[in-house]
DNA sequence: AGGATGACCAGGACGC
DNA sequence: TGCGTCCTGGTCATCC
């Protein structure tokens, strides 16, 4: 029996889906439930599946063929055989389940259940999600443009056309921004969040306050080395787990572990030779964590 | 007009 | 015990 109250004690610290989680369970659903039929579908809480339109969604869907699952930005696409999709956003607790994955912290909180045939047996696919934030909508014939969430998205960090001319690119499109807000700006570059945006300019050693404008070539280089290596070793350890995340067997990540500053208000720099102590300040309605030595806030040049 | 700010959504944790 | 506040990301309205 899973004591929750400890679990989760630091409601505060709890993690958001992003990027890498997502597209953890991208990979696993491709293995898990590719070439699936859909034969049923239900829902505890419909205002969230069609923005409420649950019949449509059911109707639609229900026959299909699951033919491919991918990743934009932190949606998750469920390509179907007729060429319509299934798009899903697990916002903040949201986790997407296939057959024995629920535990006693995540059973109590399924909201939609899809009934999965593969041709031998049946199984079920459970969107688990405590705070019912997420979202789950039909895009027929995977015409993005008439998503509200994917016609918005900006480039994905770890496409290989995003190169690091592309990211100076837009680092002095957005010249304006600071560094951080760019991060998360979900129609500029999509997937990053809160812990790696944190994660991302503690690595590259730039203040998260810096203007876009104010940082050199090198360190633009540098931002764009670190943000694809934190992501690519976070979808390597299969996310991070602080409290909700898990990935479609119910299991966690492990990517916590090499959190340098995310949730280490107080806590000593990790940083070798570094005898700073991590801060947090909200910054743009959003906690934020840096070590104020390894990444100084060099005073903003003036806009000339 | 671009960027910042705040409300909203939901509900568990926590302080009093 | 119970109430108010906090916290979280994406979206949207509003303000400067």
């Amino acid at each position: 029996m899973l004591v929750r109250g400890k679990i989760g004690s630091s409601y505060n610290n709890r993690k958001m889906p992003e990027l890498p989680e997502v597209q953890t369970v991208v990979d696993d659903l491709n293995r898990l439930i590719k070439g699936c039929h859909i034969v049923d579908f239900s829902s505890l809480w419909k205002k969230n599946v069609q923005k409420g339109r649950f019949q449509y969604f059911r109707k639609q869907i229900i026959g299909q063929k699951v033919a491919s699952v991918s990743r934009e930005g932190k949606f998750i696409v469920i390509g179907l055989e007729s060429g319509d999709s299934v798009v899903v956003h697990l916002r903040m607790t949201g986790a997407l389940l296939v057959g024995g994955g629920q535990d006693a912290s995540t059973i109590k909180y399924i909201r939609h259940s899809w009934c999965l045939d593969d041709g031998k047996k049946r199984m079920t696919l459970a969107f688990s999600d405590v705070r019912k934030f997420g979202t789950v909508d039909f895009v027929r014939n995977g015409d993005t443009t008439k998503h509200k969430g994917l016609s918005r998205l900006g480039a994905d960090p770890m496409n290989k056309e995003f190169s690091g001319k592309v990211f100076k690119m837009i680092v002095h499109k957005y010249s304006k921004r600071t560094v951080r807000g760019l991060l998360l700006e979900q129609s500029v570059i999509a997937g990053i969040g809160n812990i790696y945006a944190s994660e991302i300019v503690f690595d590259a050693g730039i203040h998260p306050e810096r203007r876009c404008e104010a940082i050199s070539d090198e360190e633009i280089q540098k931002l764009y080395v670190s943000m694809r290596k934190i992501l690519r070793k976070a979808i390597e350890h299969r996310g991070t787990s602080i409290s909700d995340y898990r990935d479609s067997s119910g299991k966690k990540g492990g990517f916590q572990k090499l959190l340098k500053v995310y949730n280490r208000e107080h806590e000593r720099c990790l940083r070798n030779e570094c005898a700073g102590t991590i801060k947090k300040e909200k910054l743009q309605g959003r906690s934020a964590f840096w070590c104020p030595k390894c990444q100084p806030l060099v005073k903003n040049k003036k806009s000339k």
